[in-house]
Parts: structure tokens; C-alpha cells; sequence
DNA sequence: CAGTGGTCTAGACCACGAA
DNA sequence: TCGTGGTCTAGACCACTGG
């Protein structure tokens, strides 16, 4: 896989794409090669192959360390999810201990919404706890493409990410995610599973999660208790 | 102000602390000099002066345009919001027309914690409803600084964005934001105004708004009627 | 056409990390 | 000490925009 100086596609931008289909594929361990080692190899000045080094570092594909050399970037999901606090964040930080426990987990065909969203008439349902010092504060419904979800079915989903698990066990890399909050009342079902009175009512967050392709992996319905919990979400103009 | 050749901080980043203190103070009005220009007014190559300018276009503080020139950035702030949509593009979404009217506006110092946040015993509270097509669906309670709020209450802020206000009159950038979303019984006059049932809970926001330097220009509790409003959060990987 | 930014080369020296 | 990425130069040609 080498450059075509005949094309009038940069050459930066061809050399981007081959590193990045080579990391992606996997045959890099952790450490891509040298600077000087891709100039040889792809016959160019070393400034273009920094320039294409620059824009995967830029995609947060890649990370330069001074000295070392340049690694692919492993960040977990949690990092990407940042400015979005997540659940054991707030819980921890509270000096409390965060949990998650399976209610049910089965394939399944309803609500036939959820089908639209994900394309398939069935999918596989996943159905959670979550708990603060055992106390529990909300409850999490996750819905997969049947593929995924049967996958996912083969770990224990007890006190686990499902991110984590899509990324480093399915190989899924999720890409775009859209929250929606609002609040609802709750069933009767969901007042005792959380021990709530049904004059409470709880915060509903609907959560659609993409990969690079824009297809959707995970739709996630969420119901908290809005006196044990609440969304953070920190922006600052730099980054957008 | 030129650069110091025998400091150890490199060429580029002193080029681009230069450009960007000089670009704050308004000496340009929307295009900075050529790279050739500033090729000899520095006295360095193009490449250093490139990547100054590469350093402050990723802060999203300029915007180059082949063939014309390096300009500055002036996003609108509803753009920065971006991946937070606002309330009018909501509303408008739905074909609805939105629209805010103040209700109160003076100097106060109550709450006490409003005063702790804003570092002041005093401070000033502009409160209005947000209306979709002349149905109340939230209630705003913004908090300034003496003298920003004195600043805000010479403009009609019936159906104005005070964040448009700010940036443009003002003369203050809004530069990071920090979100609380929850959900809380309302009070009997906020059940009045919004024309709901005191068994409904309403969706609860705080909201700071903090400019460059770390300081808060602005604290908002919100509150919006769940079965009329919900928020919108999206992600995208690349960017963060 | 002139002026702008975009791409690319060939080479130099420096700063950091690990052996 | 060696290999890595970081900084910087001097110069070339290309591609886009506008008069």
C-alpha cells in the first residue's frame, strides 16, 4: 500500500488514510513507526509525513510522546464520554459506591419503537439496576442488534460497562451519541424497584449510540431518581 | 512586539501569543496579515509562521479561506452551544413560535447561595417565561454581577438572547458552561405561571457561564415543564 | 493577473527518553 | 550514546479568489 504521485490527493492526506487503515486493521501493536522510517517508506519529506501524523493525532487516533515515539491513542470510553459525567463518576464522588445489577436479559420484540430506531423487528433487551450504597437510583433498559446483544450475553453484565465491553470485547467502536432528558412519571413496576412514591417523578433519558459508519449499536432508555441524581454537562468553547 | 530569538520558548509560540493578544485587543477588524507579511515582520520562515496560525485556527480563534486570507473567528455564540441545541431551535423544530418575557428584574440578595456562587452579597436577577406558541413552557432565573446586570437592564430583554447581549454589548465572551439537570417539585406560583397541576415535577437547571479568565458572568436555574420540553445533548468522538 | 493559502522538499540543529 | 519527535530555514510550485 504505497502513495500515488499521479493522483491529486495530497499526498499528506493519502499517507492519513493508510495509517489509518493500518491502524485500524491492527497491524501495529501499540508504537507506529518513526518519522524517518515512513519517509523512507513512502518516499516523501519528513514535513508531510508530520502533516499526516498531525491530522490522526488531531482525530485522537494517534498520541506523540517526545522522546518515545508515536502510539495509538487507547483512551477508554469513559474519556470521550467527558463532558458528559457518567453515572459511577457522580456516584463516586459523592463517596458512595456505585453498582449495577441485571433485572432480565432476553431477545425480544417490543416496544415496536425501539425496533424503527434499531431496524430489525427484534433485538435483544438488557435490562439494569444501578445502585449507590445499595440504594437503587435508577434503572437502565439497553437495546442491541440481535448480533451484539447475543455477544454481549456471553459476559457477566453484573457491575460492567456494556461501553467498555462493545469496544474491547466486540471490536464496535462507538462514534456519535445523542441524549435526550425530560421527565416522566413512572410505572408501578419502576416505583418499587426504586422504592419511590408514584407521586414521584423521574428523570427519562433516551440515548442513541452510533459508530463510525452511523450505524446504531445501543438505543438506551435510563429512568433516575431525580433526588439521587442528576446530568452534569461541561462545555468550554475551546474544543467546539 | 516582536519575538525574542534568545528565549527558550519556541518561535511559534511566541508568534502566536503576539497574534493572539493583538487579535483580542481589536487592532484587526477581521482579517490578520498575510503569512508573507508576517514571514518579515517576525523575520522567520513560513512554516514557523504556519504554525502559529495553525495553533490559534484549532482554538477556534481563526478561520483560514484559500485564496482570500486568515480571518477572525466570530462564531455566533448558539453555535459554540452547538452541541447543546437551544431552546428557540427546539421550539422552532416543532413549528412552534418561541418567544420570553421578563416578568421581574432588579437588584436582590437572596438567595444567599446564588451570592456565594457569584462572589458578592448583591447581585442583580432578571427572571422571564419562555412561551411556545403563547403556551408557558419554562421559567428562567438569571443571576449577574452588579454591574453586568445593570449593564443588561438598559436593553429590552423581552424576546432577546442575553447571551447575544452579553457577547455583543457587553463586550464578554462566554467561554465555558457547566450543566445540572434534574428534576424538582415546583413551587405554588410556578405551578400559576406554568399552568400545570401541583402534582407535576418540573425539569430543573443550574447553569454557570464562566468567561476566559475563570470568572462567573452568569448563574441560571431554569425550570421547564417536562411534558413540553427535553434536552438535547450530541456527541461526536472527533471532536473531543 | 496578483495575492492568498496549500503542498512539498532537503536539510539543519535541538530536546527528550531509554539504555 | 542513539533514536525519537520538536523546531526552523529557504525555497519551489500549485490551487483558489478576486479584480
Amino acid at each position: 500500500m504505497e502513495v500515488d504521485y499521479k493522483s491529486h490527493i495530497p499526498l499528506h492526506v493519502q499517507i492519513r488514510l493508510i495509517l489509518e487503515k493500518e491502524i485500524m486493521s491492527g497491524i501495529y501493536k501499540e508504537k507506529i513507526p518513526g518519522e524517518l522510517e515512513l519517509m523512507n517508506r513512502f518516499s516523501v519529506a519528513r514535513s508531510t509525513v508530520r502533516q499526516a501524523i498531525r491530522a490522526l493525532v488531531d482525530d485522537g487516533i494517534l498520541e506523540k510522546v517526545h522522546g518515545k515515539g508515536t502510539f495509538i491513542s487507547f483512551k477508554p470510553v469513559e474519556e470521550w464520554l467527558g463532558s458528559f459525567r457518567t453515572y459511577s463518576e457522580i456516584v463516586n464522588e459523592m463517596g458512595m459506591k456505585p453498582d449495577i445489577r441485571v433485572l432480565t436479559q432476553h431477545e425480544t420484540s417490543s416496544p415496536k419503537e425501539v425496533g424503527r430506531t434499531l431496524g430489525a423487528d427484534n433485538f435483544y433487551l438488557i435490562q439494569r439496576v444501578r445502585y449507590a450504597d445499595e440504594v437503587p437510583i435508577g434503572i437502565e433498559y439497553n437495546y442491541y442488534p440481535l448480533e451484539i446483544g447475543y455477544k454481549l450475553s456471553q459476559h457477566n453484565l453484573n457491575n460492567a460497562s456494556t461501553y467498555n465491553l462493545l469496544e474491547n470485547q466486540s471490536g464496535l467502536k462507538l462514534w456519535e451519541a445523542k441524549q435526550i432528558i425530560t421527565a416522566r412519571v413512572p410505572t408501578q413496576e419502576e416505583c418499587e424497584l426504586l422504592d419511590i412514591p408514584n407521586t414521584m417523578w423521574v428523570l427519562f433519558i433516551e440515548r442513541i449510540n452510533n459508530d463510525q459508519d452511523g450505524n446504531t449499536i445501543e438505543y438506551e432508555q435510563s429512568i433516575y431518581r431525580p433526588d439521587m441524581y442528576a446530568f452534569v454537562v461541561s462545555f468550554d468553547r475551546k474544543k467546539i
